[in-house]
DNA sequence: GCTTGACATGATAATGGTTATCATTTACAT
DNA sequence: ATGTAAATGATAACCATTATCATGTCAAGC
């Protein structure tokens, strides 16, 4: 088994080399398809699997969402937003650990060692702060409204036209819908931040609410 | 927003404390469904997401496959098999970074912080050296013999046949599938070891193939 | 220079873990 | 006791990743 420089991974390690940030597959791809748009998100999948396995990049299992690849492979520790997984390296003032021996690890044979350190990166917490305790888990891809359904759209709708809260039978009236099911809707739409409840059993429908009935 | 103390958080809750192991949503759940048969999947994992944002439970992100839950909400560290993703505690001769005040971080606010340590759990290791340098990637579940699509099957089969390592024309012309075809199922195989190259452009079945036959 | 088979690719289906939706049920404050 | 928010179970949808396979390309040997 011998590995082949194909083009395909030769702009694999030229893109990763070149941005020098730790990018996920799909951002990865992404980024070689402006130059070479025929390329599969598969070979970009299997060609960082094999590039990691034979050293040439290293593979970061960080923080629970993708997988990040990194062109540095020099052992090194990493932070991650919580929200936004974007993943950096660390500096500290004191090496961590990274000598097996002082691993008590009952019978455990060490293949590596790291300190994973989880935090909000700096353009995260910027729009915590402007949203307020708003939910947002945006991450780097599919932010932006989420799609509604046609019932949530017209329990929307029955809101927007309410000047004042209304209770949910109002909004059963004006839609038309049965109060259970738009007790359902209303617990969805206040998830995703389209609806707030200033007073208990009233709801009026948020600023973000309204936009996504725009869109 | 309140919490309420149902049955089935529970008893997912107890089970947890119980094992004081570092269980996955889905194990919890099979435990679970013993003593509560109809209890959702959903429910489970839903609980776990909201025990843990209550800080109740710690929601432990190690090493890139799925969540585990720790009953132990203090901080402390893990070790996890690179194998079968099982996660332990760790004890180490040093205390490790644990503050904050140590790492910078070019803006990020810290949430938490460990050392994560990779490895090959013993039960692992044992069989690993059965098997020599078999892969293996063989988790909690789903291990056993991988299924083969009626082709596979077929080639192996016209393997089973030769008593000496044969070249792939010879399979094609056993099998009656084109050649082309026939090194394509033949790398398959390859890669899932039920079959073996002994010398270069000769293939033979391995036991494991055999045994998969059989199956 | 042609053949042959190993290695790669692109397209796409399948998988595994997890989350979202919604009708229904339950628990709690009043 | 009752009304409403919260929780549940069933299931569809989702996302990242892996597997499959037809096809394409490279490199070595005749």
């Amino acid at each position: 088994m011998q590995l082949r420089m194909t083009n395909q991974r030769e702009m694999i390690l030229k893109e990763l080399k070149l941005s020098k940030e730790h990018l996920s597959a799909d951002e990865l791809y992404e980024r070689i398809k402006k130059r070479m748009p025929r390329i599969s998100l598969a070979t970009v999948y299997r060609n960082l699997e094999i590039l990691s396995e034979a050293g040439i990049v290293a593979k970061l299992e960080v923080g629970g969402r993708q997988k990040r690849f990194d062109y540095d492979v020099e052992n090194h520790d990493h932070i991650y937003c919580v929200n936004c997984n974007r993943v950096d390296n660390l500096t500290l003032d004191q090496k961590p650990i990274h000598d097996p021996s002082m691993i008590h690890s009952d019978g455990y044979t060490i293949t590596g060692c790291r300190l994973e350190v989880s935090g909000l990166c700096p353009e995260c917490q910027k729009k915590l702060e402007k949203k307020g305790s708003q939910e947002m888990g945006c991450g780097t891809k599919g932010c932006g409204p989420k799609p509604l359904t046609e019932e949530q759209k017209s329990v929307l709708n029955a809101m927007a036209n309410c000047d004042e809260p209304c209770g949910s039978k109002d909004i059963a009236a004006a839609t038309g819908l049965e109060p259970k099911q738009v007790s359902c809707r209303i617990t969805a739409l206040k998830k995703k931040g389209y609806v707030d409840s200033p007073v208990r059993c009233k709801y009026s429908i948020t600023d973000e609410g309204k936009h996504a009935l725009d869109a």
